[in-house]
DNA sequence: ATTTAACTCCCTATTTATGGGGATAAGAAA
DNA sequence: TTTCTTATCCCCATAAATAGGGAGTTAAAT
């Protein structure tokens, strides 16, 4: 008798990842190791943790599946990943295999897909859904416009506790001086933060900052 | 002993689907008469059919779950419904509520909500997850949740058309003499629109703007 | 023990944004 | 006709944001 798989997902829709785990949980020799509702979340998690597979929504707040998967690259994290994406997302398919995705369903295929691509991937093999095929075969044939250029987002990227209270208040309307007063640091300090998430975010001002918040959920 | 509550269930992701239906399954006293993938088989559905409750996902291809609600309401099909949101969506609560939403839950929300507010809203309450009561609380403050009419009178509508180009502009990063390079006028009648926006949305600044045209959904 | 990351602060400089005022021409509405 | 709105432009002044540089302290990780 072998051990079971061991899945980890990762989703910020707490009721989806309710609807994978009971849709496992029909699969005798699967299980959910545990869940994570923010890309912030899976990173901590492996850090100290790993699993069989890793089923990770791409569109997530504070850090989202591409990121997640950079950091996996960068920091050498090797856990076998199942990218679990909306339709939107599917022109993202080359760059999530650029980074190293073992399998990528749609969230409109049926959960027994599920079960198919955890069992396929497990055993080293990748899977796509039919939905990403057909994305697939457009790109080779050149029917769908480049991907690509999405603004570089390394884990380095990644915003520190810090740069997210300020984030926060410069998209609440606050100005630097009112900053510095609410934090009680001074306005360089400020400064040298709206800096950071400026040359972090890829944007190009303070409205690009409150956008960046307002996508990435965290206002 | 009473009838079961027959729900059907709307929403573009299968996976979801199946996982509400998992939930729901938990329970003796409601079951799931059948889905529906997008807003137009909702509307087919419901020409012939009907349920004791529709969950209804706000975000759908072809035809969105306003749509849905607003074909109801002009051909009087009277059902339940329960909107199910993802967290962007929360803006739409009033619209919602307007075209006769009986309860709203994020997916946030673990399963167990959904089971709690199908109750609920069966027996003629109205159902609503904590995050949508928050933003409830700031938009009807105090008055009793009843449909109105769409105020069609709101402030978006006090701004000119030429504010509002500059104001879209505004919340697409560009600066002031940007601007006014792209709308072929001098810098001055910028900062004029600027001003004049400031003043009638209410706001302290540029990202204040941006959040405007965010939540006005201008962009 | 050394490096790294996060947080903190400062200087200089330029560019934008904000806030007050006023003004003109075209067109619609009263 | 007169009034009002919209769109356009300007001056003056201050506040804020952006852009480059450097630098110290602490705490954690290697």
């Amino acid at each position: 008798m072998e051990e079971k798989i061991k899945v980890h997902v990762a989703d910020d829709h707490k009721i989806l990842i309710e609807g994978i785990i009971a849709v496992i949980n029909t699969e005798e020799d699967i299980y959910v190791e545990g869940y994570s509702l923010t890309g912030k979340e899976v990173v901590e998690w492996a850090q100290n943790n790993t699993a069989d597979i890793l089923i990770l929504d791409i569109n997530m707040p504070e850090l989202d599946g591409i990121e997640v998967l950079k950091f996996f690259k960068e920091n050498n994290i090797k856990i076998k990943t199942i990218i679990l994406s909306s339709y939107d997302d599917v022109k993202l398919v080359e760059e999530m295999l650029a980074l190293g995705a073992d399998g990528y369903i749609s969230k409109d295929t049926a959960g027994e897909h599920i079960i198919d691509a955890i069992k396929a991937v497990h055993s080293g093999e990748q899977f796509f859904s039919n939905a990403i095929k057909d994305e697939l075969l457009k790109v080779f044939t050149g029917k769908t416009v480049k991907p690509k250029k999405r603004p570089e987002s390394t884990i380095s990227n990644m915003l520190t506790t810090r740069e997210i209270e300020v984030l926060k208040l410069i998209s609440q309307e606050y100005s630097s001086p009112e900053i510095a007063g609410i934090l009680n640091i001074s306005q360089s300090t400020v400064d040298t933060y709206r800096k950071n998430l400026l040359k972090k975010t890829n944007v190009k001002n303070s409205v690009g900052l409150a956008m960046y918040a307002v996508k990435n959920k965290i206002v």
